[in-house]
DNA sequence: ATGGTCGACGTTCGA
């Protein structure tokens, strides 16, 4: 079974190269990020189209996830238990949704981004991680055995090597010691990087900023993950990061992150 | 091409 994450940057904007992309890459399992749209904008149909059993999660023209299967697609939940939200009065936003595919519950993440470091978003992104990893630590021990995959856009480089330049990056985010202990719990909790160690740095990157020339300098970030429970971590026996899709006009600034898992 | 791009509910904001 094949499985992926990908920020889409729009699912309107993508729809055709995300047709082109599934119908190449045959992966069975698509977890998607930043749909930026509510399910009646949503192209349900033309993924439909291809085989794929569809959940969206779109409140507005911001965030927005989904999980594409054609391996089953079941026990849908919006959100996990007291996920934070944003804004005053405080509003939820669509930032996970998951789902059970194929044996797997796989959930599509979207992580808050922080903006900046004396941002009021920070101390938002780091709660909605700490309530992430208290329901991920809950599921583990209700289930030792449980297959589980946290994709999605995480937000966080958690090594030096994930971002081009770390003098470059002193003082923003995405690198700062609280984010990177934030990703670090999940680990420490037994869940396992488990594209690392098929698509090793210094110099392999999931994002490229759409401005500066960013992507042509090889100037990007490794900061979207499959995260995998130790009985999904288990089963994998690849994994790519698709540079190719990050090229050309129309595509999105996140290229696919997939991973192959023995049957 | 005085070299900051995308996408969205856009003449502005979020990434």
């Amino acid at each position: 079974m094949r499985i992926a994450t990908w920020n889409v940057n729009s699912i309107r904007s993508r729809i055709d190269r995300l047709e082109a992309w599934l119908q190449r890459s045959d992966v069975d399992v698509l977890a998607i990020q930043e749909t930026k749209c509510r399910d009646d904008q949503f192209p349900f149909d033309r993924l439909k189209g291809l085989g794929y059993e569809v959940a969206h999660y779109g409140l507005n023209h911001w965030n927005g996830v989904a999980v594409l299967s054609r391996v089953g697609l079941e026990d849908v939940q919006l959100g996990f238990t007291d996920v934070p939200g944003w804004g005053d009065p405080v509003a939820p936003e669509a930032r996970a949704i998951g789902a059970v595919c194929g044996g797997v519950r796989v959930w599509s993440l979207y992580v808050p981004n922080g903006r900046t470091l004396d941002d009021p978003h920070m101390p938002y992104k780091l709660e909605w991680l700490a309530t992430l990893k208290r329901n991920a630590k809950q599921w583990l021990a209700d289930d030792p055995a449980a297959q589980v995959a946290l994709m999605g856009d995480w937000n966080i480089a958690p090594q030096d090597d994930d971002v081009w330049d770390m003098a470059y990056f002193q003082g923003r985010t995405h690198v700062s010691p609280d984010e990177r202990a934030a990703f670090q719990g999940f680990l420490d909790a037994g869940f396992v990087d488990v594209v690392r160690p098929h698509a090793p740095g210094p110099g392999v990157y999931t994002y490229w900023d759409y401005t500066q020339l960013r992507f042509a300098k090889r100037q990007g970030m490794r900061i979207d993950f499959v995260l995998g429970s130790p009985a999904l971590a288990g089963r994998v026996v690849g994994a790519a990061i698709d540079r190719e899709e990050r090229k050309g006009k129309g595509a999105s600034d996140h290229a696919p992150v997939v991973v192959e898992l023995e049957d």
